[in-house]
DNA sequence: AACTATTTATAAGA
DNA sequence: TTCTTATAAATAGTT
């Protein structure tokens, strides 16, 4: 439109069409821009280049979603709603499952039983206390099985304690063996392999260590002893 | 942009406006036209006027929900999935909830009590059992406010029927004294309107109704459970 | 990206 | 709304 009239057909020459493009859009986004401000309108412009290329102008009061939004809306069309409304609805319905649940749970805590017929209440106490009456037993079940774990451990840990006696009787009723045997090194050697027993008994005498029983760390005491 | 240049701000002439708004418009689509044509782009425009007219152009070669399906596409498909996405997480995060919900619901009747420590179960028991007390105490209170008002309407029948007694003896000792009233209805007639009580009492005698006190629904617990 | 001759859009009036 | 037209704005082709 200057500097020579052209024919409104597709610009053979890629660079300069790119160029006009370029130009052309500016000018479409000046003047949707101005159409905003002068007449109080929105104005959503999508556009895609022959390469592509996305460029979007988009009235400074609004969002291009809004406009999307009302565009639909004015034409009764649905391209997400269906989606959308769904999943709003799947929403509302949970949020009122929820709300039943929070009430049935209420209703298990001795509240909210005003609405409550003598059939629901005398329904909700028997099966209250049987349902106690399962906690209980469990609880019970969980107890004892702790005591009965609890008793064998000990049961365990008295006979450790009883041969430690024994070993320390044994020492005290012979308290020179060792010397008799002299400069023996190999009875000395054996003597300091079997040391650590006794100097792990005598180094922790009030110590009948309980936690090695159940296996784990102090590998040395417990096999010995069995 | 004739006949004197005017500033970009708002027409305040509501009809220079409209005339203005309704001119822009067309050169607007011309000119997406014309770029359509000359760069074998795809434009779409949405606008909406300050009186919430739609109008909209689209390229030729396309349609506006390509464009804007394209338009999502482009942008990492994040308009609606920002809001798209926290509803996933809302309802995510409801579920969830409800899940507990249904276990807390479980727990109380019994039921999935094996990650519950001895401390948990013991408290729950306690609580249920306080809960079922004052099931059991709203149980007994509307139960008596059942039987007090049955007997309050049993009272109140009772003296009916004593009068009816009365009646019919008085009846029975004078059994021509209606002859003396002659065509006098009006007793015959008091006679039939207090009729239909006694039918009532008789008629349900065993059926004190004990459900239709608690008035209200069944909106109770076990609908949900499954 | 800048320039500019020319076309096109359009404000105001009819 | 549409037409007219003087004038502002856009822009094709050039640098």
């Amino acid at each position: 439109m200057a500097r020579g009239k052209i024919q409104i057909k597709l610009i053979e020459n890629s660079t300069n069409r790119q160029v006009t493009y370029s130009k052309r859009r500016n000018g479409l986004f000046k003047k949707a821009n101005e159409l905003t401000v002068l007449c109080d309108a929105r104005v959503s412009i999508i556009m895609f280049s022959s390469t592509g290329k996305l460029h979007e102008f988009i009235s400074p009061s609004t969002s291009t979603k809004q406009i999307i939004d009302q565009y639909q809306r004015t034409l009764g069309i649905d391209i997400w709603n269906t989606h959308f409304e769904k999943m709003q609805e799947q929403l509302k319905h949970l949020k009122e499952v929820n709300r039943n649940l929070r009430k049935q749970i209420r209703q298990r805590m001795g509240d909210c039983l005003n609405d409550l017929s003598i059939k629901d209440l005398r329904g909700l106490e028997q099966e209250m206390e049987s349902s106690a009456k399962l906690v209980r037993e469990r609880k019970y079940r969980v107890f004892s099985n702790q005591i009965e774990t609890f008793r064998k451990k000990m049961r365990n840990e008295e006979g450790i304690h009883k041969n430690l006696l024994h070993e320390l009787d044994a020492i005290k009723e012979d308290p020179y063996g060792l010397v008799d045997n002299g400069g023996d090194y190999d009875t000395l050697i054996g003597y300091q392999n079997r040391g650590p027993r006794v100097f792990a008994l005598s180094l922790q005498p009030n110590h009948p260590n309980l936690h090695s029983a159940g296996g784990g760390s102090d590998l040395t005491t417990y096999p010995l002893l069995h």
